[in-house]
RNA sequence: GGCGGCGUAGCCAAGAGGCCUAAGGCGACGGUUUGCAAAACCGUUAUUCGCCGGUUCGAAUCCGGCCGCCGCCUCCA
């Protein structure tokens, strides 16, 4: 069957075809770098990455690429309004670019603790000027733009494809348009590919139309084409980014090539919180950073970020996915059990080569993988996938508790959790850290020595004093488990 | 006003005409284990898929109506 895509353009699943045998292109709609990642940009990213991710396990050869969108992103509606960068940066006091720059260095920060792959490009709009400013002469010379005033404008009505991806007809927008329609615009619809700047904006460039900078809508294009080609294979982003931004896109960039922009559109579904859309005025607005360290008022706890991406995967993309203190905690809890039953796992594999599998355990973990790819392949059903992983857990624990279990076959199980627990879906970690995450050496010998003295009162029967060394390293969140082979410790 | 989505156990969430007397996770409860716990294991936890009607030999899945929730259309991933 091969992987199958929801793809936005033809409202339907489709196969997967390269464009290119065994090679794949694929752009995703990056930040806008003006304040810390939230998680709405988890699961975005996180969607995409295990959509990579996936491709790269099929053996097709991927190129990623995932801009920074660092000027001409507007913060008003119809064109007008403030740069976002430009307005964050007065805020806080900051130049523009070294805004930016701190941005998009926290960005990638949060993005590598999500175990998200780096995309293999990450250009900046800012790094694509003249590149942009190339596309507007383009569209100039074949009469699909005008210029007014030094601004140049996209005229909807010379590109008849307008409406496609998003379903939409101008005429049914300019009747509900809501915002004050610039007058400098021959349609409503109509948007800008440059803006003159006001003398006291940083951020400028010469062109030949005005000293100013580019509209939000240009750089993906301009970046896509760049590095990708005229048509790509697989652009992704936001669904809210479908209309205007992507229709934006596929009307410039196809009206300047006269070949088709994108074979595949991948939009991934939004996010909530607490049931409603995230809002700063909600007091829900949740960054990855408060996430991670429990500090915001709807949260109990920080929550590791591998399961905050496993909370992610335990949905579709393309469904809505409500963040709460709940589901997020029920992630935590089914990511501590994946994660210890692989530690233990990996423990128990020995350096006994001699031993063979046994092949009644070989026969299901095929069958295991088989479940998963098939759920992959169906649109990336994560969710599947997922149980999957707990099925094999649960084989696991069970061969685990069997003496007879040779090395070989803890090994062919690791392979699984490894190839499909960790290269695709990036939850299982190649290596993990000392027993209680991140913590040194010096805290494990600290604990040990707690753990020394319990395990004395113990054999002292002193159980009053062996439940208090344990209950008040329970209060600092470090739980003991007295296990056969002793007492190991792990961070709540 | 225009466009779209959703409603499945206490919670999260797959399933999209017969394999469903409905995956998986969290939680809860009972058991094994333990000094007691924890972890792990075993078992229980939806005869039913918002409501009402229809199509069909057969519907959670298709169609119609109703109710409820959410999103986009304006910056957002």
């Amino acid at each position: 069957m091969g992987l199958q895509l929801y793809n936005s353009l033809t409202r339907r699943k489709e196969e997967f075809k390269p464009l290119e045998k065994g090679k794949v292109g694929i752009y995703v709609c990056g930040p806008t770098v003006y304040g810390h990642a939230h998680l709405g940009h988890a699961k975005s990213y996180v969607s995409f990455d295990v959509l990579v991710r996936y491709l790269r396990y099929l053996g097709y050869n991927v190129t990623y690429v995932q801009n920074i969108t660092d000027v001409g992103h507007l913060t008003d509606d119809a064109d007008e309004g403030e740069d976002k960068i430009a307005a964050a940066a007065k805020r806080e006091k900051k130049h523009p670019m070294a805004l930016a720059e701190y941005y998009t260095r926290s960005y990638f920060e949060d993005m590598d603790r999500l175990n998200c792959v780096r995309p293999d490009i990450s250009p900046r709009a800012s790094g694509h000027i003249t590149e942009q400013i190339d596309l507007v002469k383009t569209l100039l010379e074949k009469d699909f733009a005008y210029e007014v005033n030094g601004s140049v404008y996209f005229d909807v009505s010379k590109f008849n494809g307008y409406g496609k991806l998003s379903g939409r007809n101008i005429d049914q927008m300019i009747a509900g348009a809501r915002v004050e329609v610039s007058p400098d615009k021959k349609n409503p619809a109509d948007f800008a590919l440059w803006k003159k700047a006001e003398p006291n904006h940083i951020m400028q460039w010469p062109s030949p139309w005005s000293m100013g900078y580019p509209g939000w809508h240009l750089e993906c294009s301009v970046m896509s084409m760049k590095y990708l080609g005229k048509t790509i294979d697989i652009h992704g982003g936001g669904l809210e980014n479908q209309f205007p931004h992507h229709e934006c896109e596929i009307a410039q960039s196809e009206a300047a090539n006269g070949v088709q922009f994108v074979k595949y559109w991948v939009h991934n579904n939004m996010v909530t919180v607490d049931g409603q859309k995230m809002g700063k005025s909600l007091n829900n607005f949740i960054t990855l950073k408060q996430a991670f360290s429990g500090a915001h008022e709807r949260l109990t706890r920080g929550y590791n970020p591998i399961a905050v991406r496993q909370l992610i995967l335990n949905s579709h993309y393309r469904s809505p996915l409500d963040f709460s203190d709940a589901s997020l905690f029920a992630a935590q809890s089914g990511y501590n059990k994946i994660t210890e039953t692989v530690k233990a796992l990996r423990k128990a594999i020995t350096s006994d080569t001699g031993s063979r599998p046994d092949e009644q355990i070989a026969e299901q973990l095929t069958q295991l993988r088989q479940k998963f790819e098939a759920a992959m392949d169906d649109d990336l059903n994560t969710s599947i996938a997922l149980s999957v992983m707990f099925e094999l857990v649960r084989l696991t624990q069970k061969l685990l508790d069997d003496k007879n279990t040779t090395a070989a076959t803890f090994n062919l199980v690791d392979v699984l959790f490894t190839r499909l627990g960790g290269d695709c879906l990036g939850i299982v970690e190649q290596e993990y850290p000392l027993e209680g995450a991140a913590d040194s050496e010096l805290m494990n010998k600290l604990v040990n020595v707690l753990i020394e003295q319990r395990n004395e009162a113990r054999r002292q029967k002193d159980y009053t004093r062996a439940d208090e060394l344990r209950n008040k390293l329970d209060d600092i969140g470090i739980a003991l488990e007295d296990k056969s082979e002793g007492t190991t410790w792990r961070t709540k």
